[in-house]
DNA sequence: GCTTTTCTTAAGTTTTGTCTTAAGTCTTTC
DNA sequence: GAAAGACTTAAGACAAAACTTAAGAAAAGC
């Protein structure tokens, strides 16, 4: 009943960190899952990409905050996608590669990757890398990062997870946590119900699913509780569902 | 100890962190010329040592508060010098080496070591991991700023590592008074087990793992057994602990 | 080197959130 | 205004997370 044909994630394994989006570019099938789980868990979003072409349909239409990626490719080389991401900008690289020559190495780092993996790797070090890499441009690029999201008189401390209504702090589940945080992340978007359950559960959505109804239910009762006078969350019939502007 | 007799700065340049003394043992001219120069960006005194013995001597003679050590060396190797580093007492050390084997990380960072970098190095990491241990140890060992924690009834005298609870002293271990430490430096503010993980014992954490479970219930009946009346440490289901406001 | 303390591991128990079901309410369309 | 479709609510079953306890391993102290 509850299968999994993509990501393999414990149940309870969930998403609270929106924001970061991680690139996973690995022709082999298996390893790009086992990264893409090794992400997940550290609560980040990861986009498995499977050919440098596809990788790079990705990293034109998309923000990304990382990218993982593998030196042999189908379709178009990482060094190739290395040389096009140095050309636009400063996203962070990390290298995955059999080729553990020290002057792969070298070069690699040269010409523009952040730090480099060789085949095989152990689990912890991929998990530490990406947090120190992720931390490292943090604090020297883009201290913008933001802290709290604001939206009429909701606000969520997103480093102490903590969310006040009104003035009044709630407490929310994670499953509800997660799903305010999507919404605040766009107020005035629509969610239609497959975006939100693919973004909070991390699991492809079978339609005739009610679980959204029901944390959607219990988070808009926790908000009114705090608030009874403002309806915050809008049901868009057919659509979805937003934050009211 | 105030003047610096080997460093030499150019008129105008100076340095604002005079504390700071960071030792770099290395025998490769070049390679250490470079460590320096990443050290001085940063503001911290740099002092070159190119063999085991000339680290020994600066290392008997002077207070330094953190030591970059390449494994490789003439006089006497890395391993003896981390050996009697850490029989010394508490300086932080980072090792910096080409054997980037998993097996030599596992057994120098045992052995007394607080990080490892592999050559060839990027030179952000370096300047990254450098403020980062010194941050470390300055946080735990020479709290300059706050003497005293408080909250609630709970008073922390980080300079005497000691614990009032309602006026009364409890003896924590190691492990114990750090959590709690890390909790009140951020009161209300949920950590989550990984993040307390890693901050308290300095390594990934496993997700399959009790040891937080356990030593927080420890902590929470010593806290408790002082104060029965206050609930002092809130669980918040799936996200992680905090203190209570 | 021996003793004592502390930390970790493991197993069993309790608590709590999540999922499902099913009945009820509200919208839209004809 | 009735029927169909879409959404809400509530309750029970279940599974996962958190807690407790105890014992063995490791570390610290003597």
């Amino acid at each position: 009943m509850k299968h999994f044909p993509f990501t393999i994630l414990d149940k309870g394994e969930f998403n609270v960190n929106q924001a970061i989006n991680i690139l996973v570019v690995e022709d082999d099938n298996d390893i790009n899952q086992l990264l893409c789980k090794i992400i997940k868990k550290s609560e980040y979003q990861a986009q498995p990409a499977y050919s440098g072409t596809e990788a790079m349909m990705y990293l034109e239409n998309q923000k990304w905050d990382l990218v993982l990626l593998d030196l042999m490719l189908p379709g178009m080389t990482g060094e190739e996608i290395l040389q096009k991401l140095s050309e636009k900008g400063s996203i962070p690289v990390i290298i995955i590669s059999a080729k553990n020559e020290q002057q792969t190495k070298i070069n690699t780092l040269r010409s523009g990757a952040d730090d480099f993996i060789s085949k095989p790797f152990d689990v912890e070090e991929v998990s530490a890398r990406i947090d120190s890499l992720l931390r490292r441009y943090n604090h020297t690029n883009e201290p913008t990062k933001q802290e709290v999201l604001t939206h009429k008189d909701i606000e969520i401390d997103l480093e102490a997870k903590v969310v006040y209504v009104n003035g009044v702090e709630i407490t929310l589940t994670v499953r509800e946590y997660a799903i305010l945080v999507l919404l605040m992340t766009s107020p005035n978007k629509v969610f239609s119900k497959s975006n939100l359950f693919e973004s909070v559960w991390n699991e492809p959505f079978h339609g005739d699913d009610n679980t959204v109804n029901v944390h959607m239910s219990n988070l808009r009762n926790k908000l009114s509780k705090a608030n009874p006078d403002v309806e915050y969350i809008e049901t868009i019939w057919g659509m979805g569902y937003r934050l009211k502007t």
